[in-house]
This record gives structure tokens, C-alpha cells and sequence, in this order.
DNA sequence: CGCTCACTTCACAAATTTGTGAAGTTAAGG
DNA sequence: CCTTAACTTCACAAATTTGTGAAGTGAGCG
């Protein structure tokens, strides 16, 4: 292996190319429809030594002020991307990743599967279900309680693989 | 049951309530991150009698200009949501709501997951392996190739629920 | 107790996104 | 072929979103 990729000779952090990645997954983040800020923030925390920074850090590391990481972060903590913890013996708090990481995130999808089918079952109600429209959102429906079901259950199964991988 | 929910007396639609029910799940979806119009425009062909509206019934139905619906379509197309058809002996196109609705949205997310892991993957790379970040970084990996094995999987468990359902 | 540091909130300016009208393109119909 | 209808593209104006500086809040330290 050359050192033109992979970490660097010197067994240290490049910066610059750490920089580099997180824009690129934070720009991953946000076309997928993610707060470009929150993006960002959880970008650099995920590629963060520790799995977490302080604010200060992150205003520096990203270059964006004290307000855009307060509001990046009440978003992620909102959305349970994140965790808050005060610095012991001093007036700093650290922002850190949640361990099960990508648990936390889908947990939070699901919510938005809850409202959605709530309205197409409401909306299928309407049309009737005699009616093509209304068997059509009725079917939308069900597929979102179907998803509902499945999502636990594959987290189940993520969750075990991962615990087989460890104990190899 | 009475009037005050559920299909209309007269069996017809309710334009009014359907108006409403339109917006609000497409309110629902613009909040997950769709693009406004796209978002109304499907929610206007998934509550439509027959899955399928023209430009023009789209237009005067959602209030908009045919260069904000020639837009949405665009859009809609380009992810497979919606399938565009000439109505034979006019000059008219007609937008279609794919049969198997959901199923083209999933595949579409898909998508989304390759490029993700691909560019974790190559952060991983870039943090080393024998650090912390890279070992957090290529969990993540991970995570999203398992999730691209499963979808597909899952689609097919919702294909078979869906077929036992209809034979009953 | 009062100062200071770390973070948050707020009002506003900048930047981006969105939807429109108008002009352009294509194809059906005479 | 010329007209016209249906849709698309483009430039721009409007609306929305975003991030900032400045003021505010409150916890820790002296």
C-alpha cells in the first residue's frame, strides 16, 4: 500500500483531507434532504477522534460561528443523533455520537412513518374504500405499517450481526 | 357510520376534502425532505381516480403554472415515482402513478445508500483502520451495506404479503 | 456576590430555492 | 406547410431558508 491513500505515513490526522471528507458526507447528508449545518456537525463528529467535540471545536473546525453549531445541535440532539454532556470541571459541553449510532437515526425515521400512515389512512377513509383512490391510499397505508414492522426487526438482525463480529 | 367522515353521501368525491387531504400529506413528504411541488403533484395523482392526471388537470387542480408542473414531473420521473404517457389521438401526456408504487421509491433510495458507503468506505481508508475514527467511520460502512442487502429482501417480503392479501 | 466564560436566542442580512411569465420547441390537425 | 395546442426552458422576482453578529442567560470561579 502506497501512501497516496489510507492514512498518512506518519501515522497522524492530514487536516486538510479529514476537512475534505467530512464536506463530502456532509454533502451526502444534505442532498438527502438534511439541514446542511447539522450535516456538517455531525460529519466532523463522526470523523472526530473520540466520537465527539466541544463547540468551540467544531465553530473552528467547520469555520461557521457559535449560533450555527447551537442550532446544528439542537436539531441533532432533537433527532437523537447526538448526545450533550457537560465537561466535568469546566463550563464546556461536549457534543458525542450516540454509540449505537445508526440505531438512533432509524428510530427516528420510523416516527415519520407513524404520521404518514396516519394520514393516508385517514385520507384512504375518505375516498372510500369502494373507490379505486381510496384502495389505492388504503394500499400506501398498509405499506407503511408493513415497513413499521420490519424496521425493529432489522435492527434486531444489525444489532446481532455486529455483536457476531466483535467476538471474532 | 355518518357523513361527518368517511366518503361522501352522494358517493361522489368531496373536491374540498380531497383538496385538503392532498395538501396535507404532501406537507408530510415535503417535511421528509421532497421538493414542494413534486411533493403536491404526487399526492395529487395518488388520491386521483384513476392514478393518472394530465398537465393541464394538474395545473388547475394544485393552482400552479404548467412550468411548475412540467418541473415537478421532471422530478418525479427522474426517480421513477411517476411513468409520463402520450393519451393516444391527442396531444395531450398523461402522468402515471407507477403500479408498483412504493416499491420504485425504495429502489430509488437504494441509490442514495451505494454513494453513502461509498464515500465512507473511503473515509475509513483515510482515518486508518487502526484508529478510532476509521474503525466508527467503517462501522458505518458496514451498516449501510447491510441495509442495501435487506431492502430488497424486505420488498419481497411486502411483494408476498401483498399477493396473499389480494387472493383472499 | 459579581465577573467571566460558554453557550443560546434573536433580529436581520445574505444566499439559496422556488415558482412564474414569456419565449421556445415539438407535433397534431387542418 | 401553416396553425395551434401542449409542454418545456429560461431569466427573473418572490419567498424561504440559512447563518451571522449582538445581546442575553446562567453556571462556575474567585
Amino acid at each position: 500500500m502506497t501512501s497516496t491513500n489510507g492514512a498518512p505515513p506518519g501515522g497522524g490526522r492530514d487536516p486538510e483531507a479529514v476537512s475534505r471528507f467530512v464536506e463530502r458526507f456532509a454533502g451526502e447528508m444534505a442532498d438527502a434532504g438534511m439541514q446542511r449545518m447539522a450535516s456538517r456537525v455531525f460529519a466532523a463528529l463522526l470523523a472526530s477522534e473520540k466520537g465527539s467535540l466541544t463547540s468551540t471545536e467544531l465553530s473552528e473546525q467547520l469555520r461557521i460561528s457559535p449560533a450555527a453549531v447551537s442550532g446544528a445541535i439542537r436539531y441533532l440532539t432533537h433527532v437523537s443523533m447526538v448526545r450533550r454532556e457537560r465537561e466535568p470541571g469546566t463550563r464546556r459541553d461536549r457534543y458525542l455520537l450516540h454509540d449505537q449510532l445508526w440505531y438512533e437515526a432509524f428510530g427516528r425515521r420510523d416516527q415519520i412513518l407513524v404520521r404518514w400512515e396516519a394520514v393516508l389512512v385517514e385520507g384512504a377513509e375518505l375516498l372510500g374504500p369502494d373507490t379505486p383512490a381510496g384502495r389505492r391510499i388504503a394500499e400506501s397505508a398498509e405499506f407503511f405499517a408493513f415497513v413499521q414492522e420490519e424496521i425493529p426487526l432489522m435492527m434486531e438482525r444489525w444489532r446481532a450481526q455486529r455483536a457476531r463480529q466483535r467476538e471474532e
